[in-house]
DNA sequence: AGCACGCCGACT
DNA sequence: GTCGGCGTGCTC
């Protein structure tokens, strides 16, 4: 009997998760890989495929049948299985977690690929009488090779004689969907600065020879990493390899995109807001080796895409590149892990890296290239600090100073444009009692609540729950309700009436939901269709349009005051980010930077565009506090509707691994908490976080799976966290 | 995820 | 004594 061991995708955690099933006849040709419908349970679940035996076996229970195969053909390489392994282990998630990371959702239903038919001329065929219609047609056809049977509809008399006398032949082709099809840009040959002609010869010596090897590429904004990875992709191709091009977010593939289907035919796009089908065929062409270049966000490292020579993690230091839900991977990481695999060069590009990154490239374990000029010799943007303390004492209420305003009208009256950037979108950014003090926050995560005027909606931006604003208060009952702070609809509002003659364009969430919207946006700024862009700091991100002169960052400490040990670095990276937008063609640009906290390190260094300084101060209290690159973090996350059950479930954890690790061990260990979680109440359920700092990952992991932790249903583990609550 | 099994508090 | 609370375990 056929029998084959099946992977199951259910969600829980569980101890065993491969089970046997029968294999039906009709199914006799399943292989490691292929995906599957199985009865699981009371559940119909997809499955994959690890094994298919011939055996004699018996068991003690009754098989079940395989119910239906998801895909026309083996899902799975050999190489996703190894890599879904990998994540599994590193990550102690269930496997089948990690394998459906390399499929578009989850779907225990058949996806049938989009085919059309089309007709063609047949082979073998005996000379008869054909109508000299028919014959026209027959030659135009024999010309072509084949039509789509829809191009032809008009004919469908002649073609239904035609295939009666079997001269014809009617077929169905799959139809392969790509969204990226029809972007078409121009290729610019470029000489290149000789900061970048050493970053491209240093790599490609590794590139040629299949050497695995890591790189910092550490190029301020506008110092032309973009073509940098073009060339490097060149050297792959040239020995018949491919690259996989990793981009923090849609609203940045565009540019890059453009950018290599000027110089490649053979360049894919993946990302997330792709329909489930596309992927598929996305992945149907890569397996079948139709596909050179991969480019996308995190979930591209996920493809079929073998024999690659180079990937490159673009922005490195980006939030995006870590999965904030189970298994919380991050990119970064598995990208290694794979370039490793495939004895690929892997380059890690920032204006401002990681610390994590930079402390790597400064002890060796990256190599490390510097790009500390801007193409052409542009020079940096000239960035001025405003404390928004003085603007108040003098009279400005305004979320603009002064300086910034006149900024901005300067740059209208020049027919330049100006970006600005305001972490905060809606209108009000929280609604308040003048008597009692109450702010109303969200009733699921008890966040407070930012005001939306076009729909005159209360809404929670971290689970997108929406009310009606309360008429009085609920607390005290006054009817002295008001708004404050500021988000991007009010901007808006306000920009209107002081520079009535601008046009502006709004860049958020709110704006952007559609799947092109971010494109349109840009390329309409880029075309000048509007002088102001702002927005939250999507606008501060990766394009580059050349008649933007001048950058305002409203509130530059917004970043600063997170209570988490990276504050400081993403506050800096903010700063600097946005003001790279500025002067990237012939004018150089100005930069106003608001605060409220003049003194503050990240500020200052971002202002002074001195990244190694900041790093250098910065880094010092890392080592001190055995933060990372100094520790590596695991993040525990105990969830339990009583809270008491919560902290004790945690406690009794905290306790274990001070007797069973931190007692007897000879590498230093930290463990922080329980400490409830910055939302503390989830839908109904209590969070605490237990922070672990570790100089060996490896114990923990160990430590872990003693205690069952990573299969616990109420307990979420975290490597790498980015924020530490 | 669902659903059954099983061990402790409030009721006819 | 029993009805039902939901905590725990199982699904080839």
């Amino acid at each position: 009997m056929l029998t084959a061991e099946i992977c199951v995708n259910v969600t829980a955690k569980k101890k065993l998760e491969i089970y046997t099933y029968a294999v039906p006849q009709k199914f006799n040709f399943l292989a490691q890989g292929w995906r599957v419908i199985v009865p699981f349970g009371r559940q119909i679940v997809d499955g994959f495929v690890m094994e298919v035996k011939d055996t004699d076996q018996k068991f003690d229970f009754e098989l079940k049948e395989i119910k239906d195969v998801v895909d026309e053909e083996i899902w799975f390489t050999p190489q996703m299985l190894k890599m879904a392994s990998l994540i599994a282990d590193f990550y102690l998630c269930p496997l089948s977690q990690a394998m459906s990371l390399f499929m578009a959702g989850n779907h225990s239903k058949k996806i049938a690929p989009k085919t059309e038919f089309i007709i063609k001329p047949a082979e073998n065929f005996s000379e008869i009488k054909i109508t000299a219609a028919q014959k026209v047609f027959l030659d135009n056809l024999r010309e072509c090779g084949e039509i789509p049977l829809k191009e032809v509809q008009k004919n469908s008399y002649i073609i239904k004689k035609l295939l009666e006398k079997n001269l014809i032949v009617k077929e169905s082709r799959r139809i392969l969907r790509d969204s990226y099809a029809n972007v078409e840009s121009v290729k610019k040959e470029i000489e290149l600065t000789a900061e970048q002609k050493n970053a491209v010869n240093t790599v490609s010596l590794y590139i040629k020879a299949k050497i695995h090897a890591g790189f910092l590429l550490h190029g301020v904004t506008g110092s032309g990493k973009t073509q940098v990875y073009i060339e490097l992709t060149k050297i792959v191709r040239q020995i018949g390899r491919r690259a996989l091009i990793l981009v923090p977010e849609i609203s940045l593939t565009g540019q890059i995109v453009k950018n290599f289907k000027a110089h490649f035919s053979d360049v894919l796009v993946i990302h997330s807001k792709l329909s489930i089908e596309e992927r598929n065929d996305i992945f149907y062409k890569i397996r079948k080796g139709e596909v050179a270049i991969v480019i996308g966000a995190r979930s591209a490292i996920f493809t079929p895409l073998d024999d690659v020579g180079l990937i490159v993690i673009d922005e490195e230091q980006d939030s995006s590149y870590k999965q904030d839900a189970p298994p919380f991977y991050h990119a970064k990481i598995i990208a290694e892990e794979f370039a490793k695999i495939q004895k690929a060069a892997i380059i890690f590009g920032s204006a401002t890296p990681s610390f994590e990154t930079y402390y790597r490239a400064q002890n060796g374990g990256l190599g490390y290239l510097e790009m500390p000029r801007r193409i052409s010799n542009n020079p940096l943007p000239e960035v001025e600090l405003v404390d928004m303390r003085t603007e108040l004492q003098s009279g400005n209420r305004s979320v603009l100073s002064f300086a910034l305003k006149n900024l901005l009208e300067e740059t209208l009256k020049n027919h330049q444009q100006a970006i600005l950037l305001l972490n905060a979108r809606g209108y009000s950014t929280f609604v308040m009692c003048r008597d009692c003090g109450e702010t109303v926050r969200c009733p699921e995560c008890g966040i407070s609540m930012h005001y939306h005027i076009t729909d005159k909606t209360l809404k929670c931006h971290h689970c997108e729950i929406e009310m009606t604003p309360p008429a009085v208060c609920p607390k005290c009952g006054s009817k002295r309700i008001k708004y404050f702070g500021t988000g991007t609809q009010k901007l808006e509002e306000y920009l209107s009436a002081e520079l009535p003659a601008a046009k502006i364009l709004r860049m958020d969430r709110d704006t952007t939901t559609k799947k092109f919207a971010h494109d349109e946006i840009l390329n309409s700024f880029k075309r000048g269709e509007a002088d102001i862009l702002f927005g939250t700091k999507m606008v501060a991100k990766g394009h580059d349009i050349p008649n933007v002169t001048a950058v305002g960052i409203l509130s530059a400490d917004s970043v600063l005051n997170f209570p988490d040990f990276r504050a400081a670095e993403q506050c800096f990276d903010l700063i600097t980010q946005a003001a790279g937008r500025a002067g990237r063609g012939d004018f150089p640009g100005k930069v106003i930077v608001q605060t409220y906290n003049t003194d503050a390190d990240a500020v200052k260094f971002a202002v002074a565009q001195d990244f190694k300084s900041f790093y250098n101060v910065e880094i010092v209290k890392r080592e001190f506090l055995f933060f990372p690159p100094f520790s590596r973090l695991v993040k525990l996350i105990f969830t339990a509707k009583k809270k008491e059950k919560a902290v004790d479930a945690a406690e009794r954890i905290v306790n274990s691994f001070k007797l069973e690790v931190m007692q007897n061990s000879e590498v230093r260990h930290e463990i922080l908490g329980p400490i409830p979680a910055v939302i503390e109440n989830l839908r109904g359920e209590f969070q605490f976080v237990v922070l672990i700092k570790t100089s060996d990952l490896e114990i923990v992991r160990g430590f872990l799976r003693f205690h069952n932790l990573h299969i616990a249903p109420n307990v979420q583990i975290d490597f790498d966290p980015l924020v530490t609550n």
